[in-house]
DNA sequence: CATGAATGAGTATTCATTCAT
DNA sequence: GATGAATGAATACTCATTCAT
């Protein structure tokens, strides 16, 4: 028995905390249980009463953190503004969350992204597709915005799917390169202007 | 002797291209020399004789490939065309190396893109500096140009690192995500379109 | 689970007592972890479990069998005996440990006995040093007793750091050569008297 | 090629020097006959066209370096000199050629000690045979000596194979303690002084 | 529920030796 | 004789997972 009654965070919730540490800080493969509950200050085989093993606990993180963003970015594809200001509204969003998540994002895409069929991933094929699967739905809200300005006329006609996933990309280098400093409102005006206007004169 | 006349390829390149085969399909940490040499048909100590070790391999197998591309760069960087010319050629060289290197490259940004200090990467730190250093080379080719645009007053001020890395990330995605078809000019062209114009009616 | 009830032994002391049969054997080179999990019927994740590496093994073994030793050689040379009689005590105890971990020591003695600087045992610099510090310790024990025999007369002057390794080599070498028959005492009795009056008439 | 007209010193005997240093400094197993070639400037397979084998090319070199020590031994017992001062005589021989061979003999001595059947020296059971009929022979010419004291009635009754041993066991301590200054007969005149006459006032 | 001792599959690297030239 | 490219056997160590308590 390690505590006793501060059993506030519950132990999942603390080898969950724990597991945010270091599978941020090491990435998945050099991420080891053993630190994790040394972190979380609990049993190995707790780990295993709560989840069913180390990829379904790295799951269960990325399901959690990113809940919350996922609502925030459906509120703001359902509202009513118009669609150049949903955009960069969106852009704000995906800064903010990449911002602190970086870390466990990055980690998380590399054992998504391979599309061979094999072993190129710690992943098996079905797990990673949910990931996709997150991915898709994610960097669909941005597809959404942009069909919306098309159909009504102040976004000129393309690809949409193309466009959102080159959007995307861009956020997600900002953040990784830490070329977003302390003015996150910045930078999403920053990007918003160049995706909407382009760097030509 | 385990070939009698084919040595048309020497042993040091049919260990590089089995190599290849196998970092691209598996990644760093899932290819092992055992499957390299199977597909080198070679023994294990002939790795050993050519490449100091696993890490060396992998370094071997991008640097080489990735001369011709870092030529074909300078030269257009060093063209007379207009900057707005030079971009759209630098683009359609970037789509053709990353279709081509797709996988290998995929697996090297995951090694290299670190982040703390430590231990996350099979690389040591001064390994990856080394690959992150030839990115920084790369991307520099895109600045370059960029700045030039602005010197002679075709494209609007702005901050040309960011812009390059932006640039350079959604043509990395566009690769990954297998939205490049067999026209790789019409994809660069509709990159370097939306980059300079803008998607905004 | 390997055992049901005989589960006296520990596992820990299992591998150490496989351990020192595979050492003694073998050497440490040649002495294999495969070996010693067979010989201790245990897994091998489990020897990792107890002991940091091979090397802190072995250094286990040697630390846990000379203990005892090392205490009564304290008590003789702390002892209110006459100097020559505490040093035929202190020749039959080396006599008894050495006859029983001979081939253990022998070993040890190659990988410490050193030579240059760098990597020609299979030990770090720093921990030969301690093995190293282990037999200055020990032959110190034989050098108190002779300095003892110095200041009361009944030795006559000499330099007793190298009276007392060349007291030691001379034990050594004879368990080593098997001259040592079972009767301990007299062989001790024998080496005391030469070394004592030497072999002139 | 590798040189035209120097070839004074045989190819043979610079792999031998080479060899010598190599074995000397980094010990048997770690001595590799890759760093043996670079330094006798050679190809690998030349070391094979004279030497069967690694533990062949110990052995010559052993041999080799013990032939005019054992001559020497030889002459000394053999002469006319009374045989308290053919002890001291032999022993500064033994001293100034293990002062020589230290590191070379240290080697040797330790792939040969083991006294088991099986695999603890890197040799085999017959080779290491060979290395101690050298040892038995060499220590015997002590033993022929200490005979002769006892026929003659200087040196008194006692085992005199022991004896031998003992002293020899004595001397290469002192050489591999580094107890031996320059000074080579003052160490040679106490030892003799010690073995004939002991410590005791 | 909590625990942690036990487990073993998986892998990069070294180096003596061979043999075709 | 000289060479060195090719070879492969041999080995310590990690870490996710299990399961008896």
């Amino acid at each position: 028995m390690r505590e006793s009654g501060e059993d506030s965070r519950s132990r999942r919730q603390q080898i969950l905390d724990a597991a945010y540490k270091v599978f941020s800080q090491k990435g998945y493969h050099r991420a080891t249980i053993d630190e994790i509950i040394a972190l979380a200050d609990t049993g190995k085989g707790t780990v295993y009463n709560y989840f069913v093993n180390k990829e379904q606990l790295f799951y269960t993180l990325i399901k959690e953190r990113s809940a919350p963003f996922e609502a925030a970015l459906a509120e703001v594809v359902g509202g009513a503004e118009p669609p150049l200001v949903k955009v960069e509204r969106l852009i704000k969003l995906f800064l903010r969350f990449y911002v602190v998540n970086a870390d466990l994002w990055r980690v998380m895409m590399h054992e998504v992204r391979g599309f061979g069929s094999e072993g190129q991933s710690a992943f098996k094929e079905e797990q990673r597709e949910k990931y996709r699967a997150w991915f898709r739905h994610t960097i669909g809200m941005l597809e959404k915005v942009l069909q919306e300005g098309i159909d009504q006329g102040v976004i000129r006609e393309c690809d949409v799917t193309k466009a959102a996933y080159g959007l995307f990309s861009v956020i997600v280098m900002m953040v990784f390169q830490k070329f977003v400093g302390d003015d996150i409102d910045a930078t999403a005006k920053t990007i918003a202007n160049i995706f909407l206007y382009g760097i030509a004169r």
